[in-house]
DNA sequence: ACGCTTATAGTGTATATGCACGTTGCTGCG
DNA sequence: CGCAGCAACGTGCATATACACTATAAGCGT
C-alpha cells in the first residue's frame, strides 16, 4: 500500500495545509488573528453575505462549521450578525474594529504570502489552478 | 485586499484540503475510518516508528496533535503503543485488527483516489510536486 | 554520585471541522 | 386557512490541530 503514502491526494493536501497554515499563523501571531480568521474577515468584508450559507459555499466549508468558526470573531467584536434581517437569514458584517484589525494584519499577510510564493517551483497560476481544481465540490464546478 | 481572496495560498490550500478530505471521508465512511486515520495507519504500518516524534515529522503534523489523533485509533484497538521500549521512546504498531481494517478500507480508498485524480487538469506528478513544495517545513527540505 | 542538558512524551486550552439531527420562518398548494 | 415542504440556522458529539507548558528518562561532565 505504499501507493497511499506516495499518491494519496488527501494526505498530500492535508499535509500541505498544515504546513502552510502554520507559516501564515506564525506571521499573523502579533495581530491575534489566525490565517483562517483573517481570510474569513476579508471574505466577509468583500462579499457582505446576506446568509451564512452563501459564505460557506464560497469558502468550501461546511455551513455549521463556519457558524462556529465565526464565534471567536464575534466574541472579539470583529464581526456582527444582523438580526433585523429578512426573516431567517442573518447578514454578516465586519465591524469598525474588524476593519482596523484587517488593516493591521494586511502587511503581515503580505510577508507570509511573499515567502510562500517564493517556495513555489512553478508559476503561481499553475498552483492556483491545481488548488482550485482540488477544491471543486462536484461536477457543477 | 481582493489580493487575499485571489492569491492567498493558505486560503486555497485549506479550502482544497476541506473539499478533498470530505470526499475521501465519504468514500471511507463504511469502514468507520476517516482519511486521516487511514493514512495514519498506513504510515505506521509502513514506517513502524520507534517514536511519535519521527512519525510527526514525516506527516508534517505537530507532535502533540499527532499524540491526540492517535487516541481514537488506540481506543478502537487498531494501533498500540509499546511501553517496554528503550526508555522514553514508545514505538507504535498497527495491531492485527488494524491490518484487517486497512485491508477492508484499501479498495474504497482506491476509488476515492481514482475519482480525485480524474479531476486533475494537469499530470499527477505536477500536482504532487506542488503539494510537496507547499508541505515543506523549512530550508532543510 | 550529582546535577545539567537533551530527548521524548503528555496536558491545558483554544480553534477548526464535519455529520446527524432539531428548530423556525416562509411559501405555496389543496 | 392549514399544513407540507423548503430554506436558513443552531446544537450535540466527535475528531483534528496547534502552542505553551510540564514531566520524566538518558546521557554526560566533573
Amino acid at each position: 500500500m505504499d501507493e497511499v503514502g506516495d499518491r494519496c491526494l488527501a494526505l498530500r493536501t492535508l499535509s500541505a495545509a498544515r504546513a502552510v497554515t502554520r507559516r501564515y499563523d506564525a506571521a499573523l501571531r502579533p495581530t491575534g488573528l489566525s490565517i483562517t480568521q483573517f481570510t474569513l474577515l476579508v471574505a466577509i468584508e468583500s462579499l457582505k453575505p446576506d446568509a451564512i450559507t452563501s459564505l460557506a459555499e464560497v469558502l468550501c466549508i461546511e455551513r455549521t462549521a463556519l457558524s462556529r468558526t465565526l464565534r471567536p470573531l464575534e466574541a472579539k467584536g470583529l464581526v456582527e450578525r444582523q438580526e433585523e434581517a429578512v426573516g431567517r437569514a442573518k447578514p454578516i458584517r465586519v465591524t469598525a474594529p474588524g476593519r482596523r484589525a484587517l488593516a493591521a494584519a494586511y502587511p503581515l499577510w503580505r510577508e507570509a504570502q511573499r515567502d510562500t510564493e517564493a517556495r513555489l517551483t512553478q508559476p503561481h497560476a499553475e498552483a492556483a489552478r491545481l488548488l482550485y481544481t482540488l477544491r471543486a465540490e462536484g461536477p457543477k464546478y
